[in-house]
DNA sequence: ATATGCCTCCGTCTCGAGTCGGAGTTGAAA
DNA sequence: TTTCAACTCCGACTCGAGACGGAGGCATAT
């Protein structure tokens, strides 16, 4: 069997350190080289072609997502493994349908890295338990994501709701009745399953759904 | 001058072979051990008396904090630099409390780190600026902790409130009666300083104030 | 041309939320 | 013992929230 073409996509420069001294010890794999960004990545992967790439989820300046995606466009034959840090990250799902492969964390020993670039050679998944048991909690899919079937302007006011703005405030904000909040805000309320004002704020807050200018 | 005696904990394999690997091409550097968890590194602390120790914060088995209070029980003129992969952590104060010297993250490059090393041996602090403007933005006396103020029944009116419950549903969860709810929840936005229910549970929720059964 | 969906607004009605003032109980501190 | 803080509860009052039904304008699709 040939060794293994490999690179590494991490911001971080001791992570990259770390794995690069691990993998140059392994003489099947043959380490093609690292990026420390998704657009540099991209540039590596073209030129080189790996089999088998370690790509860290969180990066500044665009995530390991987008990266994932613009990779497996042009090389869909390609490996990803996706290291990430945390095991409540919620970007297991997106990273999954942009085509990751497999989903393992930092805390896991060389070894056990090793072994995951082997079995992605191979076309084997690894996925952590930790993980797996998250993505079965997200499956259930009444609560996954329920507010996009909100309209652009129900959307609005939802974003109000969570900042605490009384309906009043919120026609302010937004330069529409009273009466007109009211109407959005029950049908929010309808489409979301909830029963006040107070929910929806709940629930704008824990999904994220807050204006920018907060 | 002579050399800096270093050694580095964290539970992170990779991380540990990360720096080493850079740290033992220092010849100023004079690598004593690494560590996995908090208690193997006060172990390995007390047996080979380091100047600067690098402390990942999130370990497995207890956080660096308290690893960072025992080693500064019996090695008060240790340097300890904290590690960490987020600057919004909670954890900041309580790590710099417990006598933490230096706070920077892991996207810093190799040379950064080794920077903070040299000063840290020098005795000076290196703070990143993303931990320095939390910092800040923490230390305003207004928005800082204004919940500490509550009574322990005020606090579980509120962490009720974060679920979204209404008064009805407090009074039931708590065994007390619906008019006795009203009180408290008058006497939390007074305290916190808001209009209404729905700005307390937000305020619950932003600052983490929920019951662990939920 | 008709249909559909979205945004806007109206009036009415019910009900929970929140304020205010008052009051009894307990337990711990002075 | 007295004092004080916290928890509990009451009644009465105001007001915003939310449900419900209805309606017109406007854009896009069919």
């Amino acid at each position: 069997m040939d060794k293994v073409r490999v690179m590494i996509v991490d911001d971080h420069e001791m992570v990259r350190l770390g794995i690069k001294s691990y993998l140059l010890t392994e003489d099947k794999i043959d380490f093609l080289g690292e990026a420390s960004g998704g657009k540099e990545a991209a540039e590596l992967a073209r030129k080189t072609q790996p089999e088998v790439i370690l790509m860290d989820l969180l990066m500044e300046g665009g995530t390991g997502i987008e990266a994932t995606k613009e990779i497996m466009s042009f090389l869909p034959q390609c490996r990803i493994i996706i290291l990430t840090s945390y095991y409540d990250d919620e970007q297991v799902f997106p990273a999954l349908e942009a085509g990751a492969h497999s989903y393992i964390l930092k805390t896991s020993s060389a070894t056990a890295i090793l072994t995951a670039i082997y079995k992605a050679a191979k076309g084997e998944s690894v996925i952590e338990p930790q993980v797996a048991n998250k993505m079965m909690t997200k499956f259930r899919p009444k609560e996954k994501r329920l507010h996009e079937d909100l309209t652009a302007r129900e959307m609005d006011v939802l974003q109000c709701l969570g900042d605490g703005l009384t309906n009043q405030e919120i026609a302010e904000v937004l330069y529409i009745g009273v009466k007109t909040v009211k109407t959005h805000v029950s049908n929010i309320l309808s489409k979301l399953e909830l029963t006040d004002r107070t929910q929806a704020a709940i629930y704008a807050n824990r999904n994220g759904l807050l204006r920018k200018s907060t």
